[in-house]
DNA sequence: GGTCTACTTTACGTTAACGTAAACCTGATC
DNA sequence: GATCAGGTTTACGTTAACGTAAAGTAGACC
């Protein structure tokens, strides 16, 4: 599933600009995913923490970047989609015309994605609605039953 | 990616009732899938075509399941999780009080993870909204550039 | 009756997204 | 200085969701 109401689990923000930095344990708590799922990720070019020595340090770009990412997972994105709109966001204001105008091309798919999503859930949600009537009717026969037997 | 706007492939209504069946050939062009896929489907318990000798025979019933199905794809849903709710969609009034309760207790899970994805769907249509406009900045700025040139 | 075309089963291959296990390093603590 | 928690790399294992190839069948047409 796509991972329903995740503990919203979030930073302290301490002031406007947390500067704080978390070891991978410490993200992968905050997140609820495990230290494979994170260096994982990085692996695919989706995370780029710092090094200190063998060890990875990572700042509050990272947690963006996760937090991004699980959300698209949630959406059924693939981690490549992710990376690219990641990249989008990235490298957005540079590049010239022609990969300018391919991100405007990719953004708009992305967008009909999406807006497609939303139909879909509106569907689904109305025949969500259906099957939990049906189901409450059959709930209360049974307990008028209960009630004349 | 939740295969984008799909060219809401959909039957010909032919008066309320349509009665007509589907080869698998058909209902595959139809929905643009494969042979492959919806045979996979079936084996998966999600769809129950009749059989007519050797080969199977699709109604209507079955379309609208394979359509159920891929809507649930494109949002990121497990077969598994789509055949759960395509059987609550089928054995919803029948099953004694505990099945029932578990049913609703299924559907409210359902419909958490459909409201994370709707406030998923808005945080995301945002972030894009922001690099879109960053990019047709740096466009309008090459753009201008070149006036001068 | 041969030849298409579209169906069928069986079975092995493939890709994405991790899980899991082994073997190692490293700073803190008893 | 041993132990331990938490980090590291390397590498093989696993699951879902099909793809693909081989080999057979069955009706339509020339």
């Amino acid at each position: 599933m796509p991972d329903a109401p995740q503990p919203v689990a979030e930073a302290p923000q301490e002031g406007a600009r947390s500067r704080r930095t978390y070891t991978i344990g410490e993200l992968a708590k905050l997140f609820e995913v495990t230290p494979r799922t994170i260096r994982f990720y990085e692996q695919e070019g989706l995370l780029e923490p710092e090094r200190r020595g063998q060890t990875r340090i990572y700042h509050d770009k990272d947690r963006v970047r996760l937090k991004l990412t699980l959300r698209g997972k949630r959406l059924g994105f693939s981690l490549a989609e992710i990376r690219e709109v990641i990249q989008l966001y990235d490298h957005a204001p540079d590049g010239d015309e022609r990969q300018l105008r391919r991100m405007l091309d990719i953004l708009a798919d992305k967008r009909a994605a999406m807006q497609q999503q939303l139909e879909d859930i509106r569907i689904l949600q109305h025949e969500l609605d259906d099957v939990e009537s049906r189901c409450q009717a059959s709930l209360q026969a049974l307990t008028r039953q209960r009630a004349k037997g």
